[in-house]
DNA sequence: GAGCACTGC
């Protein structure tokens, strides 16, 4: 190797003083760099302060060096900036490093899940919003945050909202009405009352007034928000000051049509080639609700365009939704050939997540699939609703980053002023059960009366307060019950997997449960295009079992197992890296969603070990295996009906098997399902992984299933509870069993027993139930 | 024999 050459040395050190003379000169172009003295001036003087930030403000980078510079970090003490998405967080803190001079993780560092670069000399620390909040589990007054900026707070994830409530009370505690350090006492609320009086008010949420205590220093809050939705943030704190930075941004001319579109994707289409005909040079960016819209306006494009004229065939299609696989997503940075107009086919994707260079022109049909969830169903849909008209605005941004753009809405602009002014927050359309399982793990017991920046509907929370109750995770007073309930909260996942891993411990099968719930937590792991269906259903049907989905997935995890010890004894890792790739690529498999599975696996056997769960395998017994199964998701059980359809035993919702289940034909009497999903307001239904029913039993764990006539109970009767809707539970043996019912009906209540699937019947009436058989 | 936007711990 030839020796480094003293001149090669000082021309880098010239380029590094030339870089940061750049950096310098960028930094003071900013819009915010001149209102510096002034930002630092209003967080000294208000505890919450709004700030509106247009695009290209520079907000995100430099308030926390304005703020750093000022010594809000004295005393050791930290800056915490929450993003919404792990890539902001990574990108800006990288930046942000650089801008300092300083090596990534020392000063200037960001955390996110799997990968943390903070230390204890980090002073500015860029994070998402759900690690903060895990952080309060751990720290409920955030003791070491002098400043905690909530960026992005307009897009109203889940964890923004639940994290603003959390530190508006945190705020509180740490100034006035300061915490005995037992953590954040909320006020206590009786299960029974919460579930039985519907004249609760939302005074309970007040917290205990404590003796001032001084270990707290105050802290400083910044909500940073786009425009349309800062006063709502104001008000919440309290008419909080909010200021104004401007933006960076090129103009963006709107055409809207003149009449209303019948078919969306047809007039898509045409603006595509009306810009393209007609228009300067400059990608066009068209935002659609789906892959199968987006394969659909591909090929009717590549339909088209073989009619056009030689020197205008020069079009280059670009997918991208998150589903595909990244090398075919990278596709779309990739600068198009010269002479060549680049296309880029979207979802959602590109509205926040993905900066894509060189967009002039965004085509806006006005329409996303939205995720909604109705708590009386237990049912989520994904349906396609018009978009809200901040969505709008952020779409038309798209095309103004480089230069001056043109939007075309392809709607009248009297529906513009129809749309809703944002998109409904996520958490008025989810399943609570995590977030209220966080909730009274940071100390909240008064869910109800909890100060949400906007409240979830009441049935939204007592279905999930049930549901909590029903895993066991609270206790009769609604209390977070311990041990169980503790555990559940300490484990990053949807409460019915955290169940799950803490029973598969007593069922010995809980390695093979932790590979379970990775795979169910993560993204499908089986990669199907529509143009090689046949060939990846050959190549996934080698792992298919007979037993079910869950079983099936657990051979995939097991074969890419096998694959990885045995390559990686032979070549290195970034080799493996290659091969592996080259293997999931061979079998249909989306290395993206497995290898995100594979850390969450590593992840949760960590936690589960440090809570002296007994990490054992049940080997090839997977009776056992689905035992454990039938007794963790019987709130997801449906038993199948005369006609073939399946009736899930919570909600007694008809439902159908998806095609994509390895149980698809099999059609077996019991199941129980991942999730409930209805599409596209249709009659439809999707019960992912399956697990078939037992058909063999075992004398001493006889579980089964429970199921009423008119759908008031369920559960699985495994030896152990019987869970019964409407008023819950009961220890039992086989013999004897005291099942309380609240409402003192009879209930006819039918037993399928594992042995042979026979039913055995039982009356459920009052406090007792009578064998029948 | 159908189809699932996007994040996050």
């Amino acid at each position: 190797m030839p020796a480094v050459h003293r001149g090669n040395f000082s021309n880098r050190q010239t380029q590094f003083s030339a870089r940061r003379q750049k950096i310098m000169q960028q930094r003071k172009s900013l819009p915010i760099a001149s209102v510096e003295k002034r930002l630092v001036e209003e967080v000294r003087k208000n505890d919450v302060l709004i700030i509106v930030g247009e695009t290209g403000s520079g907000k995100t980078t430099q308030i926390p060096q304005f703020l750093f510079d000022a010594g809000f970090c004295r005393d050791g003490r930290v800056i915490g900036i929450t993003q919404p998405r792990r890539v902001a967080a990574v990108t800006v803190a990288k930046r942000v490093a650089e801008e300092c001079g300083v090596e990534l993780g020392q000063k200037v560092g960001y955390s996110v899940r799997f990968d943390d670069t903070t230390c204890g000399s980090t002073r500015i620390k860029y994070m998402t919003d759900g690690l903060l909040l895990r952080e309060a589990l751990l720290d409920p007054y955030l003791s070491k945050y002098s400043v905690i900026i909530v960026d992005e707070a307009h897009e109203r994830t889940v964890h923004t909202d639940v994290l603003m409530g959390l530190l508006k009370k945190v705020q509180l505690a740490r100034s006035s009405s300061v915490g005995d350090g037992q953590g954040l006492n909320f006020g206590k609320k009786n299960l029974k009352k919460v579930m039985m009086s519907e004249k609760e008010n939302d005074q309970s949420g007040r917290f205990h007034k404590m003796p001032r205590h001084e270990k707290y220093a105050p802290l400083k809050l910044i909500i940073m928000s786009a425009s349309l939705d800062a006063r709502a943030f104001s008000e919440y704190f309290g008419g909080a000051k909010a200021v104004h930075i401007q933006g960076r941004q090129f103009p963006v001319d709107i055409f809207y049509t003149r009449i209303a579109e019948t078919d969306y994707l047809d007039a898509s289409l045409i603006t595509i080639f009306q810009i393209h005909l007609e228009e300067g040079p400059g990608d066009i960016l068209v935002f659609l609700t789906g892959q199968e819209e987006i394969e659909s306006v591909e090929r009717l494009i590549n339909e088209k365009l073989p009619q056009l004229p030689q020197e205008n065939k020069k079009l280059l299609i670009v997918p991208i939704f998150a589903a595909l696989p990244s090398e075919q997503q990278m596709r779309v940075f990739a600068p198009a050939p010269s002479g060549f107009r680049k296309v880029i086919l979207a979802t959602n994707i590109a509205e926040t997540s993905v900066t894509i260079p060189g967009i002039k022109y965004v085509i806006d049909p006005g329409f996303v699939k939205a995720r909604s969830y109705d708590p009386g169903k237990g049912m989520e849909s994904l349906i396609i609703v018009p978009t809200s008209k901040s969505q709008a605005l952020q779409r038309s941004g798209r095309a103004g980053r480089e230069g001056p753009g043109k939007c075309f809405r392809l709607y009248p602009e009297k529906e513009f002023e129809k749309l809703e002014d944002s998109t409904m927050p996520e958490i008025m359309r989810c399943n609570l059960s995590n977030v209220i399982l966080q909730l009274k793990a940071l100390g909240v017991d008064d869910i109800l009366g909890f100060d949400f920046i906007e409240k979830p509907s009441r049935a939204a929370i007592i279905k999930s307060l049930e549901e909590l109750f029903l895993l066991g995770a609270l206790t009769d007073e609604c209390l977070l019950s311990d041990p169980v309930g503790h555990q559940m909260a300490r484990l990053p996942l949807d409460p019915i997997y955290s169940k799950a891993l803490i029973l598969a411990s007593e069922f010995n099968c809980l390695e093979e449960m932790l590979i379970t719930v990775a795979l169910l937590s993560v993204e499908s792991i089986f990669y199907s295009p529509r143009d090689k269906l046949e060939e990846a259903r050959t190549a996934t049907k080698c792992f298919s079992s007979p037993e079910g989905d869950h079983i099936t997935l657990i051979n995939v995890y097991r074969a890419s197992n096998d694959f990885l010890e045995k390559r990686s004894m032979e070549m290195g890792i970034a080799k493996t890296e290659k091969v592996f790739r080259k293997w999931c690529k061979d079998n249909y498999i989306n290395s993206r969603s497995l290898r995100h599975a594979r850390d969450i696996h590593k992840q949760i056997k960590g936690h589960v070990e440090q809570m002296g769960l007994n990490l054992s395998s049940c080997g090839d017994d997977m009776l056992q295996f689905r035992r454990c199964l039938a007794a963790s998701f019987f709130l997801n059980a449906a038993v199948k009906q005369p006609e073939g359809t399946y009736r899930a035993l919570a909600s007694g919702q008809v439902v159908q098997i998806h095609p994509s289940s390895v149980l698809f034909r099999k059609k077996p009497e019991c199941v129980i399902f991942n999730e409930l999903v209805q599409t596209n307001n249709k009659i439809k239904f999707v019960v992912v992984p399956l697990n078939r029913w037992p058909d063999t039993g075992n004398d001493n764990a006889p579980n089964a299933m429970l199921a009423s006539e008119n759908n008031n109970g369920w559960g699985v009767y495994d030896g152990f509870s019987i869970a019964l809707r409407n008023k819950l539970e009961t220890s039992c043996s086989p013999e004897k069993m005291n099942v309380a019912v609240g409402d003192g009906r009879r209930h006819q209540v039918t037993v399928f027993s594992l042995d042979n699937e026979k039913e055995i019947g039982w009356t459920l009436e009052n406090d007792n139930m009578a064998n029948n058989a």
